[in-house]
Parts: structure tokens; sequence; C-alpha cells
DNA sequence: TCACTACTGGAACGATCGTCCCACAAGTTT
DNA sequence: AAACTTGTGGGACGATCGTTCCAGTAGTGA
């Protein structure tokens, strides 16, 4: 065991905790590697020793972000999903990324689209997006219901984020119930393809 | 009628459409005074002349672009989706998006973003929401069912940028039509919520 | 014609950027 | 202890940034 190395990944941790919260507070345009330095407290080198370039401290502090949330989502959500009606679970967790974590969720959408433009961080970006689907899919037998639930979660925060109010449990939760229905599980097959309540 | 001006307000739209070029080729953060007055074809203190601000440049350039976007799909979907299936007509213009203009498109989703941290960018960014809305109110009769296609649509959108490949319109339109249903118009009152066929 | 306004465009300012260099400290291995 | 690897951090390079200044051109109204 190298204390050195020990050291020095516990100072590659706080500058991707530090480039994140660069990010929150002014977007990924504002990642700059003496702005990062100076939030994590280290020298400016510090940034490029531990990143070749800027580039990639960025596909480091976003595919750590993409993982974090991932794993939240997967203790929190999931253990609500199970025990809880889905759809209020649901929007609980929408009303909390539009409202307290709004700066993260800003951040974690800006990821994607700094995806859609970078081959490198699409691994992660996916990611999230197949957590969804392992979280909703018992909860449908269709496959076009759970692609429409996921994506109208996203479609919800993009909506949400441009209000001038963050919109509460109340305003997603309607939206949520009529794509999950009421009930947490979802009647057998359904051959029009369209959802049922009953 | 003063020659001058008018040869302004030509130079002015040619700057904003070089930003736009400029958002579609490298991003938002790609946007300097030197580089757009280089795609411009016009020296840099040009856009200082014109606009303020970097940051009015920016304003200007998204709203222009939101407006762009939404007179386009006013003039085109609102006929297809009058005329032809509903669920199809959308597919194909988000295969459109995700496809032959999908540089458009993420330009068009960093303007959100934007909005979501400058308030000057709201309403520019709300419009095609409320577009959207107006294009598909009159197929249905319930309140969430089109907030859940609005959104699925976006999410879809998100989705289809980060994919390796391009989705086609067989990708979108088994969702879409789970959401509209394969008529183009649902049936009347529904008290449960949910769509029916039938 | 002449003051006036709108527009043009070159030059330069200070600031900040990414990145490199290199002397040095700290820890590990032999 | 000596030789090494790993991490540290100050300083500086050239480039580019947003923005300002200002002399000059062209079109307008009196």
């Amino acid at each position: 065991m190298d204390g050195r190395r020990a050291k020095g990944e516990r100072r590659r941790r706080e500058i991707i905790d530090a480039t994140l919260r660069v990010i929150e507070r002014d977007g990924v345009a504002g990642v700059t590697h003496r702005v990062v330095a100076r939030e994590a407290g280290v020298p400016t080198t510090a940034t490029t020793y531990y990143f070749s370039s800027l580039d990639d401290l960025l596909v480091a502090a976003l595919t750590t972000a993409a993982e974090d949330y991932v794993s939240q989502v997967l203790g929190l959500a999931g253990e609500a999903l199970s025990t809880r009606d889905s759809a209020a679970a649901l929007a609980d967790l929408l009303a909390e990324s539009a409202g307290p974590r709004r700066g993260r969720t800003i951040a974690e959408y800006e990821l994607h689209l700094l995806a859609a433009r970078r081959p490198a961080l699409r691994p992660a970006a996916r990611r999230w997006i197949e957590v969804m689907r392992e979280l909703c899919r018992e909860l449908f037998d269709d496959e076009a219901a759970f692609r429409a639930l996921i994506a109208a979660v996203d479609g919800l925060m993009v909506e949400a984020l441009v209000a001038d109010e963050p919109p509460g449990v109340e305003d997603f939760r309607p939206v949520l119930e009529y794509l999950i229905g009421p009930r947490t599980r979802l009647p057998g097959p359904n051959p029009s393809g369209s959802p049922t309540v009953e």
C-alpha cells in the first residue's frame, strides 16, 4: 500500500468534487483549471497533473456525477418505488430534482447535452436511462409504456428547469399517474398498446 | 426609409445567423465575438456594435432560433398533423430532428439549459412548449394525456441525442402511438384519466 | 453644401485562459 | 543511506478572450 497513491487518489476525488460544485454554480462553461483549483484549495498545476487535459477533467467529473446519481436513485427511489405508490414516489423524486437539487439537476442535463457532442461521455449519460429502465421495467408489461414513462420523466424535468417557479409534487403527479396508473402494477397483456386502468 | 438602418438590420441578422451556425458546430461554449465575426465575414467590432455584450448576442441568437423553429413546426408539422396520422407525423419530426437536423437540435436544447440559468431566455424556451400544446391540445380530452405526450417528445429527443446511431422513425413510432393512440383523435370523456382506444 | 447620424474597422487594453517547465518535497524500495 | 517514484507548486509562455477607443466612411435631412 502506497501512501502517496492513496493521498493522490483522495486529491483526485477532491478535484472532481470541486469541479462538480463549479458546474452546479457556473455551468460547464465555468470550468477552468484555475477556478477548479481555487475551489478545491489546490494549486493550479494539480488539476493538470491529475487530468491531462481539461476535457479529461470534464469527462471524469461528469462520469462520477452520473454514477453518484445512479447509486442514489438505486438506494432511495428503489426502496420507495417498491414500498410506496410508484407515481407518488417518482413525483417526489422529480420535485426534489427541480427544487432543492435544481443546480445539480441542471449540471446533470448539461452532461447529457455534452455527451451529444462528445462520445466519451455517452456511456455515462446513457447509464441513468438504463437504471431507470431497471427500476421501472417491472411496472410495465408493455415496452412502449415504460419507454413513454422514462422519456416523459426526462421531458418533465427539462420543462421544469425553465419554469420561473419550480413545480411541486402536485404538478408532476397527475402526469405520472396517467402513465403508470393509480395502482402500482398495471394489468396484463394490452393488445391495443394503450394503457388501461382496472 | 434609411438605407443605413436597413443595411444595419441585415447585418445584424447575418451576425445572428452566424452565431447559430457556430452554436451548431461548437456549442454555446464556442461562441466568441471573434469567432462569430469571422463566421459572418464582418470585423470583430461589428458584433459588439450590434450587441452590447456577448450575453445579448446569445439571447438574441437563441430567441431567433426558437422563433424560427416554432414557425417551421407550425407550418410543416401543423399541416402534417391535421392531414396525416398524428403519431407517424410526430415520429417523422423526431427522426428528422435526431438525424439530419441533429446539430440544430442540440443547439436548441442548449438553449433550454441555458434558459435554466438565465431568466432572459426562459420565455423563448417555453414558447416551443406552448406551441406543442397548441398543436396537440385538440388531440386530447385529458390534460395529463397531452402533458405526458409533450414531455415524452422532449425526453425521446434528449435520449436520441446521446445515442451512437440516430434513431429512426420506427424507434419513435410505437411510443408515440402508445401516447396518442393509433387513431388521430381519441374518444371523449375518460374518467379514469388513462387513454383508451375505441 | 453642411452638420448630423449610422455604421465601419483597425488597434490595443488588461484579464484570463490551457498548458508546459522544472526545482523541490515526500514517500517507497533496495 | 542511496536511488527511485510520486506528488507539489511556483512561475511563465503564447494565445485568446471581452471590450473599449477612435479615426474614418457613407448615407440622410436641412
